[in-house]
DNA sequence: AATAAAAGACACCAAATGGTTTCGAATAGG
DNA sequence: CCTATTCGAAACCATTTGGTGTCTTTTATT
């Protein structure tokens, strides 16, 4: 299911899924956080869990740290902003929509 | 493998493919297309090709049109906003770190 | 009227995805 | 030292995904 840790995984997929985007919003809350900490979030398993952050880890939008017995993991925003790049592009379309239909309903 | 047309489609799933994001690309470009103008675009055949846009208007990225034997594509850049409204959240992270890291190479 | 072009519908397939359970290793605590 | 906690790795499974080819229908063109 995994690629290898160090091939880079598409930022795209992995935001698509929604128990990965809970579990950035998750991470946002807080400096860092063991895995069993986020588990209790989600109905899923722990494994199940720990393999999202994996996806995560691989597209580098979380960063991890071995503690004791624990795992931490934490929040790397940066690689976000690819996504609000590739959106940057097609902003002023939706604009000018906004604003033509706006002249519109003014009339 | 589709949904119903008439279910709605997730944005995030709908941008993560590579080939969905080209196809908007390439509609963001031209008012509107016809599907065999998209295809020579790409390696994959007519059917694929049709698949994905399905699968984008499902998302309602992109509007349909039946235009005699032509079936005309063009975009609808609205539902974008939803990725950029999701992404808003998190720009003041990845502006916050990028601050202290500025911060450090100043001194 | 006959033919060609365009596209939708459908069946099919391999690979990826999202989950599970089981097992073993490392660490913490009584 | 023994036991419990935390986690990762691996095997496994059902479903989804992304592609194919074939067939039919509708529409243009000659």
């Amino acid at each position: 299911m995994l690629k290898k840790t160090d091939e880079k995984r598409d930022v795209f997929v992995a935001i698509a899924d929604p128990t990965r985007r809970q579990l950035i919003r998750i991470l946002a809350d807080s400096k860092e956080l063991p895995l069993h900490e986020l588990t209790p979030h989600f109905q899923m398993g722990r494994t199940a869990v720990s393999k999202h952050l994996m996806i995560l880890r691989e597209a580098d939008i979380v960063r991890h740290r071995k503690s004791g017995r624990e795992s931490k993991y934490r929040l790397n925003p940066e690689p976000l902003q690819e996504v609000k790049d590739w959106l940057s592009f097609y902003e002023k379309f939706w604009k000018e929509r906004a604003a033509i239909l706006k002249n519109i309903l003014e009339e």
